[in-house]
DNA sequence: GACTCCCGCCAAAGC
DNA sequence: GCTTTGGCGGGAGTC
């Protein structure tokens, strides 16, 4: 082992180790002399330390003590000679250092003994963990057995036994070791490294590892978390019924444990901490995650309830010491994230990108031995493979996560019962369509052609746009890797199955129209508009986080959402790794937008209630423009529940309607005005310029839409500045935005816009969250439809009127545009329910956890429009609880996920 | 004062 | 019964 770490280390390790060490040059001589790492790096040829000078024999004060001797060699050594010396002596050194160490703590007064200590920085653990690992290579050869004698490691690198085992433990985590024997393991290296880390996504995604993020994200954003005040039950529940306490290690095939003894303690070990830590990286877009999130995820497992300070503080500490290792390995990276309640400590993912899982990830033992591939088909065998027969394991599914995804795939199925692809979204449209209710289908099915015959070439357009800007993204490593088999729906679709939770994909490709419903139409544009890349905009819409950013609305968003949104900083301090490229700004925002939509409640609380308000109406709208075209028939629909409030509330709903239906016959009329005034003579020009017209999209844009629904009149807005809503809208959109989400993990961080591209964009594909994360995902959608609508529009609706009906058709069109109609039902009802905007925004997680009680009232509710789309035979159960809610729509379109949840819950009440 | 995280007690598991 | 593992949290060092 020692041989071969002295010839492998890294670079790169090499200069991790002897930063400390030249903070040690700097530092006074004494302390310098003495550290630790100093001692134990010096080469014994090169002075008395060789030979242990008799302790007895040397005087303090001596210039030949040992003290002076380091003192010298310290001097002299530049910090890459002593690490390579380290690595090549260091075997041998070490006795004769401890020796000398030893000399000095006889001969040292106490306090000169203290002080000649080495500092803590010296004895971090990260420290430790780099001489560790210089001590064996990346890439052993399976030929030779590496094998690590605990107590040898501990004894040459002057440290208590205790602290190996955090490393040990750590490393194994990550399949770079693993145990042998008492006191003995087996050095593997970064051999599996890859395929760890691609079990590990595959496990949190199934655990749905970003949703529970997202719901901490959105509990914080509503309650300040707070821990003494009274804490989410639903959160408890949410988090407690987890049943995580009974978290199993992650195993590759081969890999597994060879000493009982390993599996027997409890799992709260830190080596299931590690991988559970690792996992939230890999299943977080972007791959930041906050310290606070993670220790609460992994309490969350254990039992939410039980959460105190202490038990929370020791969390923290644990994940320090993980944190530690796996900076160590360089595989994370620690920066800060500065939110409205401050900069937390959070670590970047730095490691290597992990290959989608989509493809049943193929988990290969590698270990030393040859590989043994095992083709993973399903998530379960997935599941198994990772959790190889052991008694207790299971990974930490929230059950009921599990039952509601199950139900709402099952659902979604049914309700697509279109078998085939439900990505292509023009033909998947048509299926959708069919499905819908009569009425509703067929204002869809209406909006659908008028578009497609209008905007054939718009689409083509489209198309380009959407492929150029697919392309861009691709180009980011993570996009690429990503296999997404662009065209065929079929592909998208079996991603989304890959997925943990098939739910995610629901929203886009999988059930992309049924589930819009209110998802801010996003979706249901998405679909219209990509026909042809379905696939890409199901996927993910990453084409819209590649759009450049631009428009002045973006600006002025991102002033909004700069305030809140978050600085990411590295410790070295060069900070703001996000952020101050405006566009990475409003990169970042776009998360946290999409969040704020989620957590409509938090933003009521905020101050922002009023922009909320906005947002709201801007639903309202949304829906008038779909009620426009329905006529009321939604609304007799619906009255059949014979709510009074909801009739009540309709009268309410219809009055803001109007309202805002000359906003947005004035706003749209502003916008065709300007188009027209920019020249844009042919129709694919017209929507080129829009879409160029950074649609900027309009990552922040659309999310900032997305409630209002309104791509149109953002996009126009975003041409014109102003267009469709008014400064003060967009404000209000984006703070609720900020608010929101960002990073699930981390929370709100801005991300630079490279960032955003290569961990958003997968995010929605690979992660579960996607199904949470929809509204990204939709609010993409959104902004390429926006585009898509524009040049429709444009072409077609020259003027207000015209536009509005345009406008209107696409929103039908989105498909899902009959699956909104039941949405934009939940939006009229929102007044009703406690929370109004729940419903417009795409809260896609938050639902769930809502904590607001799910309205009681409307439980019976039959709405028709709704309940037809969303009720399935079989998932009665989620259905009815959808009708039920006020919000119920809209979490059905962004996650469903959520839908179901609240659904057991009521239905467990 | 908050953040970090070292340190070592002590108990469970293993032999 | 001794040793190995490793959970846990006090509290010190840093910022």
């Amino acid at each position: 082992m020692q041989q071969a770490g002295g010839e492998m280390g890294t670079g790169d390790k090499e200069n991790h180790s002897s930063e400390p060490y030249r903070g040690v040059l700097k530092t006074p001589l004494k302390q310098a002399a003495t550290s630790h790492s100093v001692l134990t790096e010096i080469r014994p040829d090169c002075q008395p330390l060789t030979t242990p000078p008799k302790p007895k024999e040397i005087l303090p004060a001596d210039p030949w003590t040992p003290t002076s001797n380091l003192k010298m060699l310290i001097s002299a050594a530049s910090p890459e000679i002593r690490s390579r010396e380290q690595r090549r002596e260091l075997s041998n050194t070490t006795s004769e250092v401890l020796q000398a160490k030893h000399c000095l703590q006889e001969h040292l007064s106490g306090d000169e003994y203290e002080k000649s200590q080495p500092s803590r920085k010296e004895k971090s653990l990260g420290l430790l963990c780099h001489k560790f690992l210089a001590r064996y290579p990346d890439y052993p050869s399976t030929a030779e057995n590496n094998y690590i004698c605990l107590d040898e490691v501990a004894e040459e690198l002057n440290v208590e036994r205790r602290r190996i085992y955090d490393i040990v433990n750590v490393l194994e985590s990550l399949h770079m070791v693993s145990r042998l024997a008492k006191n003995r393991y087996t050095w593997h290296g970064r051999h599996n490294l890859s395929k760890t880390l691609q079990a590990l996504k595959k496990v949190g995604e199934e655990n749905k590892y970003t949703q529970q993020i997202q719901m901490i994200k959105k509990r914080e954003y509503e309650h300040e978390f707070d821990f003494d005040g009274e804490r989410n039950e639903e959160t408890a529940r949410s988090f407690g019924s987890n049943e995580h306490s009974e978290m199993s290690f992650v195993e590759l095939p081969g890999m597994e444990f060879r000493a009982a003894s390993v599996n027997s303690r409890k799992d709260k070990s830190l080596r299931v901490m590690s991988q559970k830590f690792v996992m939230l990286f890999l299943v977080s877009t972007p791959q930041i995650v906050s310290l606070e999130v993670a220790a609460k995820i992994l309490i969350g497992e254990d039992q939410l309830e039980d959460l105190d300070k202490s038990k929370f503080k020791t969390k923290i500490r644990r994940l320090y010491d993980i944190a530690n290792v796996l900076s160590s390995l360089e595989l994370i990276k620690k920066v800060h994230v500065t939110e409205e309640r401050g900069r937390k400590p959070a670590f970047k993912w730095t490691g290597p990108e992990v290959l989608p899982s989509i493809q049943d990830t193929k988990l290969e033992t590698t270990s030393m031995t040859p590989p043994i591939s095992e083709s993973i088909t399903s998530k379960e065998q997935c599941s198994k493979n990772l959790f190889p027969s052991r008694g207790k394991q299971n990974f930490t599914r929230h059950p009921s996560l599990m039952k509601l995804v199950k139900t709402i795939e099952n659902d979604r199925r049914k309700i697509q019962s279109a078998p085939t692809s439900p990505v292509k979204i023009s033909a998947s449209t048509d299926q959708n369509l069919s499905a819908f209710p009569s009425k509703m289908a067929q204002v869809p099915a209406m909006a659908k052609h008028q578009l497609e015959g209008q905007s054939k070439k718009a689409k083509e357009m489209k198309m380009k746009l959407s492929r150029s800007a697919l392309e861009c993204n691709l180009s980011s490593p993570e996009v690429v890797p990503r296999p997404e088999p662009p065209l065929t729906a079929a592909p998208s679709q079996q991603s989304a199955l890959t997925q943990p939770l098939g739910v995610c994909p629901p929203s886009h490709s999988s059930v992309p129209p049924v589930i819009l419903p209110h998802t801010h139409s996003g979706v249901s544009y998405a679909i219209y508009l990509h026909p042809s890349q379905a696939h890409t905009v199901t996927t993910y819409s990453p084409s819209f986080m590649l759009q450049p950013l631009p428009c002045a609305n973006v600006t002025g968003i991102k002033s909004i959402n700069s305030k809140v949104l978050n600085k990411i900083t590295t410790e070295e301090g060069d900070n703001q790794i996000a952020t101050d490229d405006p566009a990475k700004s409003l990169t970042a925002t776009e998360r946290p937008t999409i969040k704020s939509e989620t957590s409509s409640q938090r933003c009521l609380k905020r101050p922002q209630a009023l922009q909320e308000n906005n947002v709201i109406k801007r639903y309202r709208s949304d829906e008038e423009s779909l009620d426009t075209s329905l006529g009321e028939s939604i609304k007799n629909e619906r009255a059949p529940s014979n709510s009074s409030q909801m009739n009540h509330e309709m009268d309410n709903f219809q009055e803001e309607r109007e309202n805002k239906t000359e906003t947005l016959d004035q706003n749209m009329a502003s916008c065709y005005d300007r188009c027209k005034r920019e020249d844009i003579p042919e129709d694919e020009d017209k929507i080129k310029t829009k879409q160029d017209i950074p649609v900027a999209f309009a990552i922040p844009a659309h999310e900032t839409f997305f409630p209002s629904g309104y791509l149109i009149p953002l996009t126009q807005c975003t041409h014109g500045n102003k267009a469709g809503f008014s400064d003060k809208e967009k404000a209000g959109i984006c703070s609720l935005q900020h608010t929101t989400y960002s990073s699930p993990i981390a929370g709100v961080i801005p991300v630079t816009a490279p960032e955003l591209k290569a961990v958003n964009i997968p995010a929605f594909h690979i992660t579960p969250l996607n199904i949470m994360l929809s509204p990204t995902s939709i609010a993409a959608a959104p902004v390429l439809s926006n585009a898509c609508l524009n040049s429709s529009n444009t072409s077609s609706a020259q003027n207000p009127s015209s536009s509005v009906l345009n406008f209107t058709l696409q929103h039908v069109g989105l498909i899902p545009a009959g699956v909104q109609v039941p949405a934009n039902t939940v939006v009229q009802r929102v007044p009703v329910s406690s929370q109004p905007e729940s419903g417009s925004h795409s809260s896609e997680n938050m639902n769930l956890q809502e904590e607001k009680p799910c309205v009681p009232k409307e439980p019976q509710e039959p709405q028709a429009a709704t309940e037809n789309f969303f009720r399935t035979p079989g998932g009665p159960n989620t259905v009815s609880s959808l009708s039920a809610n006020s919000d119920g729509t809209n979490r059905i379109s962004q996650g469903s996920l959520y839908i179901p949840q609240r659904k057991l819950e009521v239905s467990e009440d």
